[in-house]
DNA sequence: GCGCCCTATGGTATCGATACCACCACTTGC
DNA sequence: GCAAGTGGTGGTATCGATACCATAGGGCGC
């Protein structure tokens, strides 16, 4: 199974030149003369050459390598934001190394200290909540760190995201001035979803009067699944027997509680409303049509990677909040 | 931003020892002595110290890491095999380097190139169908590869997954059990989806007589969400009035499909039954309530992940084909 | 014609870790 | 009591690329 890997000097040979013209070909092929630069393609491609970056890497003291950690992959969202990241920072040659952490800030600082292990030139994390640990760990590496999907008051150097309490706020919003009277918070309980934890601001926000309800499923092994809204609207039906509006956390969530509602025969819209937060895929398909408030996920990842190549050509990007919104979509559910 | 990184010498010298010493504590805590381990963890700790692992990936000739390619993490059932094989990788001291293909051999050979440049300790490939370049890449490159979610008769070196040709069959010969006269196979028409092709080719092995109806959807964009579906489900009741059961190639296809057949009043199950592949969790939801194809992503990553950790310690996986199966999940749509 | 600069190239040191070998101080066996 | 082992430690070369400096050769201005 094993073979000796072609390196730079045997390029170098076959072409006759210097092993540091062959980088230079390879690097900054406009240092070099046409003439030379054709024979080290041709030694290349007969070689079957692959460039070792992590020599590189080494002696440059730059890895083009961008470390990321994600809550969760299982949502589709975050999956569209590493896909528009992957998508955007290979355009500008960086690679994307990969870690979850599903939503333990402990196991964060695992992931954080091992991606740190491979020097990468930036780091995107996909939270606002962490450890000591991490915070220190992050403040001495001197690296550019971009957090996502949330915009906390004073980002460690820059964050992309949106505002999880507007959004929660407006929702409830809606929910109230079309005269619901017991709108119902539905999440699960993870120790540290700050995304979830803005949302119920927002919606306490918007209460005005109105009685708080928050309920909350306890975490679970899986993500939390259209099951888990399901016993979650039996639970708060059995709780506040008077409930007519329940937004949930997520469209996941939503989704179970929705077809909990319609096996009971209750009335959606008319006795009550369900909204989720996300806007995956299936959330409009007719069968659901849930109302729901949209993120880009996509639009997310494509602005990090924006951000991460600028820092990486040396731009100063401590301070920058870069605020994509959300929207509120009204479909027949609310 | 920038700041230099504690390095091992300078853990050494702090600790009083040779730097190599601080290698082993840090490598074979056995291989030190209870007395010098401590001072090396005191030192590490007081300096913030992280080993560069693109440092000893050079000495060492094994870098700890494990590239990883999947044609979308857009459908959910690739981020839990994603997931799986993060998790198993993980816990064996293994880092995953990922990137995306979108279906494209062209792109694969593009990322197999460039993951190769990372010099990883094994591959692993979300796809069965490479070029004529990447093979000749990964044959030249003598590292383990390990494809997933098929089973190719001779897979380059090993090959976790399930027949998506028995799969289909099984599907397609379930319905014509039921009295099914008319069965249509939807799906999209991507250049190089061989798991969508196998699939195809068991619906027509199933069909023994029945007249074959394949409708193909021009490849989009996005990665055909139910949208997308219910626009194939009216193309194809316009192409033949008198189907009674739509074989969806996905899930995602199947919801749309479902999704279209209800607006138009049609009898689902009765005058058409639909079904789908993956099982997507919203799949069995009430309201939808799909009859599908069950895969276990995440058993895929995490037996993928085993092949990979034995792989590394040396033994040799050529030729292992691991069937992990799958299962027709019969619900209320067919 | 001389000196200057610019382009193209090569040599050597270096990045930070680990492999390999050497060595020392003990213990153990006979 | 001495050779042979063993566990712990350190020195030095090495991995494969790039940074930095040096150099050769030509064109151009004065």
């Amino acid at each position: 199974m094993d073979r000796k890997w072609v390196t730079m000097g045997d390029v170098a040979r076959a072409a006759g030149v210097g092993k540091i013209t062959v980088s230079r070909a390879l690097r900054t092929p406009s240092k070099v003369s046409a003439d030379t630069l054709e024979k080290v393609q041709k030694a290349v491609v007969a070689l079957g050459y692959v460039r070792d970056e992590t020599a590189g890497a080494l002696s440059s003291q730059r890895s083009r390598v961008v470390g990321a950690l994600v809550s969760t992959l299982e949502q589709p969202v975050f999956a569209s934001t590493i896909r528009g990241l992957e998508e955007g920072l290979s355009a500008g040659g960086l690679q994307l190394l990969l870690g979850s952490t599903r939503y333990q800030p402990e196991k964060e600082a695992l992931m954080v200290s091992t991606l740190l292990g491979r020097r990468p030139d930036a780091l995107v994390l996909t939270s606002s909540d962490h450890t000591e640990d991490t915070r220190r760990l992050l403040s001495g590496a001197g690296l550019p760190v971009i957090e996502l999907w949330e915009l906390p008051e004073t980002p460690i150097h820059a964050a992309v995201g949106f505002s999880n309490r507007a959004a929660g706020h407006d929702m409830a919003r809606h929910l109230i001035a079309s005269g619901r009277r017991a709108p119902v918070f539905l999440r699960t309980d993870r120790a540290s979803d700050t995304r979830a934890d803005m949302r119920e601001k927002g919606y306490l926000d918007a209460l005005e009067g109105h009685a708080p309800r928050i309920h909350s499923l306890p975490p679970r092994e899986d993500q939390g699944g259209p099951d888990y809204g399901a016993e979650g609207l039996a639970q708060v039906l059995q709780r506040w027997p008077d409930t007519d509006a329940v937004i949930c956390v997520s469209d996941a969530l939503a989704v179970g509680a929705l077809c909990e509602a319609r096996r009971r025969g209750i009335d959606v819209p008319g006795a009550l409303a369900v909204t989720g937060f996300g806007d995956i895929d299936v959330a409009g398909a007719a069968a659901l049509d849930l109302t729901t408030i949209r993120i880009d996920g996509a639009a997310i990842g494509r602005e990090a990677a924006r951000l991460t190549l600028a820092a990486c050509d040396g731009e100063d990007i401590r301070g920058r909040r870069i605020d994509l919104g959300y929207q509120l979509i009204r479909r027949a559910t609310g």
